[in-house]
DNA sequence: TGAAAAATGGAGTGTCAACTCCAAAATTTG
DNA sequence: CAAATTTTGGAGTTGACACTCCATTTTTCA
């Protein structure tokens, strides 16, 4: 791994390959187990060996579609950016009112709880874990962050649009805290391993927004 | 490191040796300086040798005082949460008005912003990397964060009985939720490397609490 | 003061993990 | 169909890192 360095070769791997259909299955493969193992080991307890065992592929293959550790990483990162984005967009779709703030909250706490409170965020973690280690790595984060919270406001705007909120909320500032809260809440469950954290911690920010009713 | 093995000897190391006043001295240097690693580049990237060279001492010296990195680990835990939590505790002292609960907002935004936004919370980032791997860990940190989490009920409470908050309103859930939103806005903070989440994180939850004044 | 205990020095060991390399099989394409 | 390209196999290398071991110095305390 990288361990910050300046990172050359990011791009090697797979982007100037053409990739048949099996390649990219087999690289689609890769990508699945490696967000698979570092969501709930972390990134730098999952070795490439566990990968190629998870993924059932050989040496050769995986840098054959990966120039390095990092490269694979940043794969991760792009693919549960899309996964929890993808999940988001859904719940957050059709976001402009309270019932269906309060739909999400269910959603995300139920997620979580299914999972028995094992693992938290998967961008969360992988920002926590990254950040400071690997500046390219962060700012994928960072925007990963800013794309969720881009769903958020606009449900927010919505919802004031609809007259279920004053005038004078702000969007910018209620999206961030539902987004803060989300994440502290996930962080302490996970802590935890029990769901209130979440629940509360996304609940008193609805209820906060709730007195912003006109 | 463990991976999640079952830990014996966590015990061994210093616990059962008699430390004179200099080996005291070289053990505190060496926590002191594996939590300054950790908190920075993580458990994971930080190794025994960049320890012994941050605090100046010998293989053999380190491993006199510790049984193997898991314990340094854990001794790194709780050296971190002395440290959070003494400066909550100071902060949070006399919490009794919004005032103070804004002094207190102050004084972690710009704690944050001294540090440029480099490194989240050290309670937090321990959490996050560990809690998946080492359970002892995930219990020590746990019970760091419901400390920290009775210092704020504490004060909710405290501000209750002054009268400037309804007396209906929950400490439990209050306190629980402004925690999640250090957490979860230090994140965001840390990845973004821009205080604004942190303070409107914080502020968006002491904005609730200020509609529950009688 | 002298034996016991604690603290320190530092070379050495074994394992694990990232990555390389040389082929060979499968697939595409002209 | 044949040459070019992609995909796969898997043994081997290199370095890093946690941890051991034995010897020496320093400190304690009866």
């Amino acid at each position: 791994m990288g361990n910050g360095r300046v990172s050359a070769a990011r791009q090697r791997g797979t982007s100037n390959h053409r990739l048949t259909a099996k390649g990219r299955a087999t690289r689609a493969r890769i990508v699945t187990a490696a967000s698979r193992l570092m969501l709930d080991r972390g990134v730098g307890r999952t070795t490439i060996a566990d990968v190629q065992a998870e993924a059932g592929v050989s040496t050769s293959q995986l840098y054959h579609y990966f120039a390095d550790k990092d490269a694979l990483v940043y794969a991760v990162i792009e693919h549960q950016a899309d996964e929890v984005l993808g999940f988001q967009g859904k719940s957050l779709a059709g976001l402009d009112s309270f019932a269906a703030l309060e739909a999400w909250r269910d959603d995300l706490v139920e997620l979580q709880r299914q999972r028995d409170n094992v693992g938290g965020c998967p961008i969360g973690t992988l920002a926590s874990e990254l950040s400071e280690t690997d500046e390219h790595a962060r700012g994928e984060l960072a925007e990963s962050f800013v794309r969720w919270e881009k769903l958020l406001h606009r449900g927010i705007t919505a919802m004031r649009d609809r007259g279920e909120l004053r005038a004078d909320a702000d969007p910018d500032r209620l999206a961030l805290a539902l987004l803060a809260a989300v994440q502290g809440g996930l962080l302490l469950s996970q802590t935890r391993r029990d769901s209130t954290p979440l629940a509360v911690a996304i609940d008193q920010a609805i209820a906060y927004l709730r007195t912003l009713r006109p």
